[in-house]
DNA sequence: AACCATAGCGAAAACGTTTTCGTGTTGAAA
DNA sequence: TTTCAACACGAAAACGTTTTCGCTATGGTT
């Protein structure tokens, strides 16, 4: 049970002041080459290491960095943090996650915690309750205060700060046209409610598709799911109630229960009708059929909004933030179909 | 870009001392109700929140805990996050989240790195390569060091620290039993190399049960798989050389990955072949059809941990820990079997 | 012998808190 | 008038660093 050691405690030790210790383990010229290499033998003996809060304090840099999502359950947030770590723990910094469980207030007190000098900045993808809401002045004050923000997959447009997305309607309308081109034109969506900046931005690239090649948008093949967790029996009902010859999910579980429900029903996928989903997560993966889907590279995006994010905080060392921050980036991750089994 | 405000900043301001203000925003009752009062309006006006790290560093405690994990996309190391912040965050506590990727040197980086003030202790679960080179040592500094350490799943059993498991054994017996309950003697195993300590455990099981029920234990039903990314292959040919009745597999990569391969080879599931896996994640629950699996209950795993941690850390803040050191507890969460459509 | 550069080290400030102790002023009691 | 308690506040130390500046002794140069 020995405690870390101090440098006072070596200096009391060896008899020599604070400055000198922390000198000669910096490896300072100003210091004999005698007592630095006593110092340093002694040093490592004790396996001094400096403690990292006085450094904070001291550096007014904690080498940390938050990203706050709304569930780490999902699949696609795993990999954005498995690449904002990785880019992170490159560039020497660690990673503080953080919960919002889809709460306001949970996001609101975690930004505020940890904006008191805790760490250097935050990456973030907003809580569908603070989407709902539309109030945004904690990350507000946060930028305000000088602290840099990266957000990521939903955003909010009128926060100013840099960005990480896909382009959700591109990608959409891509899925959509890849249902067309197969020749269907009875094609079902279902997608969550507006309020949810992707669910709206993805509706938006499905009804592009379909005005672009001349089908009419009909209201009755479009759902638009509330509550996630009983989702299973709105699904199954839509497709009971509509002859579809595919259907666009906007997320892997949407798309995994449609099939489930398809099957429940009687009908075959892909045979009877095709399905093709959104994020390419485990479940797309491992269904069976396993499901055609757009791919998001969210590793992609986690190390690409780490990055952004570490080049914010070290330029603002340099101070010349003045010209700086009106040149806030938004940087669009390319999406990919992925064909699998669950389209013809 | 208002920086945020200081005690000294304020005190400056309004023409008083550092300690008047501390005093004032802490409503010590030294202070004239007048001062205090403007004090705390000043204060409230500039949105003055006291600075972490200087708390950090004076009160030699963070408030912040580290789980280090091997990989954060495995569905059920996401859980015992999501179970480790919410119990931390209702002590107050932020959870600092590192990945060692499987490998030895980033858990010991990660190790060292943090073991500088920065954090108040480890939850952590060793990586494959740790548990293979059976080189702890850097678990032990750690402990050694006086700070807390609770170990979850894959454990090292030399450690003196909490932990929090499940009855790998026990629960791998019951799986098997329950196949051999369903009048099974051809039942294969699918699991780890040995060094994986739960892979080695629930070994154990699969052959205690098969010893209970006089069933011979014959090795070329057992397939050991060292190379995850690789293991369809393996599977594939285990199913094709092998007549099985019944598949226990360690986890649910291998049990949906198995249940692919035996269709491909036109077996059915379940009616040719049962399959049970192990973790109930998302794989087993929306795989088709659905998997029988051991539920490890991460979450209550994670809340387990974070509770044990957090009581060591503050308990030694009362000093007492001479009698306390020894008492180390093993908590072991229950598992249970969850039958769905990949077993008769 | 007087002067000065330099090597080698220490004192102290700074980061932002909290807290203990000390001190000056006031009013009341003796 | 003296004494003393209570009140209101400030100074300073402490947490563990880094870094600037200043000091002393040494040795060499004039």
């Amino acid at each position: 049970m020995r405690k870390k050691i101090t440098l006072k405690q070596i200096a009391r030790e060896l008899d020599v002041s604070i400055s000198t210790v922390s000198k000669s383990l910096r490896n300072n010229n100003e210091i004999s080459e005698d007592t630095r290499l006593k110092i340093q033998a002694f040093a490592k003996l004790y396996n001094y290491k400096p403690n990292n809060i006085a450094l904070s304090l001291k550096n007014k840099k904690t080498k940390t960095i938050c990203i706050i999502i709304p569930e780490i359950i999902h699949h696609f947030f795993a990999t954005v943090i498995s690449g904002v770590e990785k880019v992170a723990n490159e560039k020497g910094y660690n990673v503080l996650v953080c919960m919002s469980d889809e709460s306001f207030d949970k996001e609101v007190i975690n930004m505020e915690m940890l904006a008191n000098g805790s760490i250097d900045g935050f990456i973030i993808s907003l809580s569908k309750e603070t989407q709902m809401k539309g109030d945004y002045h904690h990350i507000e004050e946060v930028i305000n205060q000088g602290m840099p923000v990266v957000m990521f997959d939903r955003i909010a447009n009128e926060i100013l700060c840099d960005k990480v997305i896909i382009d959700d309607v591109f990608a959409s309308n891509n899925a959509t046209q890849f249902l067309i081109n197969k020749g269907f034109n009875k094609i079902g969506l279902i997608s969550t409610v507006d309020y949810v900046s992707v669910g709206k931005l993805r509706t938006e690239g499905y009804e592009k598709a379909l005005k672009t090649n001349d089908i009419a948008i009909d209201n009755k093949l479009i759902l638009k799911i509330e509550d996630v967790n009983n989702c299973e029996i709105e699904i199954e009902n839509f497709i009971k109630n509509n002859n579809f010859d595919a259907i666009f999910a906007v997320n892997e579980l949407f798309a995994v229960t449609a099939i489930k429900s398809a099957t429940k029903l009687g009908k075959k996928v892909p045979s009877d009708i095709s399905v093709i989903g959104f994020t390419d997560g485990i479940i797309s993966k491992y269904s069976s059929p396993s499901i055609s889907t757009i791919s998001q590279n969210g590793i992609a995006m986690g190390e690409n909004a780490a990055k952004m994010l570490i080049e914010r905080i070290e330029s603002e060392e340099v101070e010349y933030y003045e010209d700086f921050q009106q040149d806030y980036k938004t940087t669009v991750i390319e999406t990919e179909l992925i064909e699998r089994e669950s389209t013809i």
